[in-house]
DNA sequence: AATTCGGGGAG
DNA sequence: CTCCCAGAATT
């Protein structure tokens, strides 16, 4: 038997991080910097966990809100769905769960946008409970100390890795908190991606990756592919008071539910697109493109101001509405166009 | 099993 | 530039 989790536990006490804001036992807590931190760093994370929990200080509060009021609080972290599905849960913790948060694993992971890894740390955050998570960072320890080949991404190694990361949970219930933010820990400050710094490394004595000195290949990277290139026309389309055309998007796909500004194919199509909406527009010259990345693909965007010049019909509906700009900035818009509002002042 | 979801930190 | 982040849901 390895004393695998005593030196975790060790570390952690020492070395570990022990002032993050969500180092609470509130699970409501716990719950939002988990989603929050899904795919993202906890730099970034933690200026929109503030915002957010001064808006949304309990779970009540955030199954009362609008989905608008929740997307303007998220705009800007991405991954627009973890919003979306916490909102939803929030109602389905008020309804389903009579108001209190479920305890266990297999109840927390019934909360949309909840898989087996976040239902885990939530669980031994907030109720001690003995469940192994299995993120990114523990991926990268384990992978590394047990020498296991492979992208953790298929699914023998991923199985792999879920049944060594549950063989290796501390005894004690009362370490559940420590032990599973050491591993957070662990990979976040000293066996990174790419500057692992082995020398402090309480696992380093029986690393086999260490040994073979292989620890830069491990976990063996995601098979990569090329990512298609797309171009959209963005249309900025102000009335005579100088507001701003907003379409809200599908309930689902790229920034589902956030407020953007109208799309043509081309700066050509504009003036039809404008009609489609009901709106007579005299085009301004075009601004210059910029290029957009998101994981999948390159978007490049072509902004092309207009001004509206006739309505040949009311223009407002839930989908279709004038901002001000100020009221854009506010309210759950994606990035790029938070840059171009924020360009042009 | 592969794809779809954003945006940014850090080397 | 590249890699990847306290992943989950959908196809």
């Amino acid at each position: 038997m390895s004393d695998f989790s005593r030196r975790l536990l060790g570390w952690q006490a020492e070395c570990g991080r022990h002032d993050l804001p969500w180092q609470v036992s509130d699970p409501y807590r716990v719950w939002l910097s988990e989603i929050m931190l899904q795919q993202t760093q906890v730099t970034t994370v933690i200026p929109y966990y503030e915002r957010f929990l001064q808006r949304f200080p309990t779970v009540a509060d955030l199954a009362a809100a609008t989905q608008d009021d929740v997307l303007a609080h998220w705009s800007g972290l991405g991954y627009y769905s973890r919003a979306r599905n916490l909102h939803a849960a929030a109602q389905m913790v008020m309804g389903h769960f009579g108001g209190t948060f479920p305890r266990t694993p297999a109840e927390i992971a019934e909360l949309p946008g909840v898989g087996r890894s976040t239902a885990a740390a939530i669980a031994a955050f907030s109720f001690n409970t003995r469940s192994a998570i299995l993120d990114g960072n523990v991926k990268r320890v384990l992978a590394r100390w047990a020498g296991i080949e492979g992208f953790p991404g298929e699914k023998a190694i991923e199985n792999r890795l879920w049944a060594l990361a549950e063989s290796l949970l501390p005894p004690n219930a009362a370490d559940m908190p420590a032990y599973t933010q050491a591993q957070m820990d662990l990979g976040a400050t000293v066996c990174t991606p790419r500057k692992p710094a082995c020398l402090t490394c309480p696992l380093a004595d029986d690393c086999r990756a260490k040994a073979e000195g292989c620890q830069l290949e491990l976990p063996t990277p995601k098979p990569k592919k090329a990512i298609p290139e797309r171009h959209t026309t963005m249309l900025l389309i102000r009335d005579a008071q100088g507001r701003l055309l907003l379409e809200k998007r599908p309930p689902t796909g790229i920034w589902g539910g956030l407020w953007c500004l109208p799309e043509s194919t081309s700066t050509l199509q504009a003036t039809a697109r404008c009609q489609q909406l009901g709106l007579a527009v005299e085009l301004d010259p075009a601004l210059p493109d910029f290029v957009h990345v998101f994981t999948h693909f390159r978007l490049t965007i072509t902004p092309q101001p207009a001004t509206v010049s006739g309505a040949t019909h009311a223009v407002h509906d839930d989908a279709l509405r004038w901002f001000s700009t100020a009221d854009a900035l506010a309210a759950g818009i994606p990035t790029p166009l938070r840059k171009l509002l924020t360009a042009q002042t």
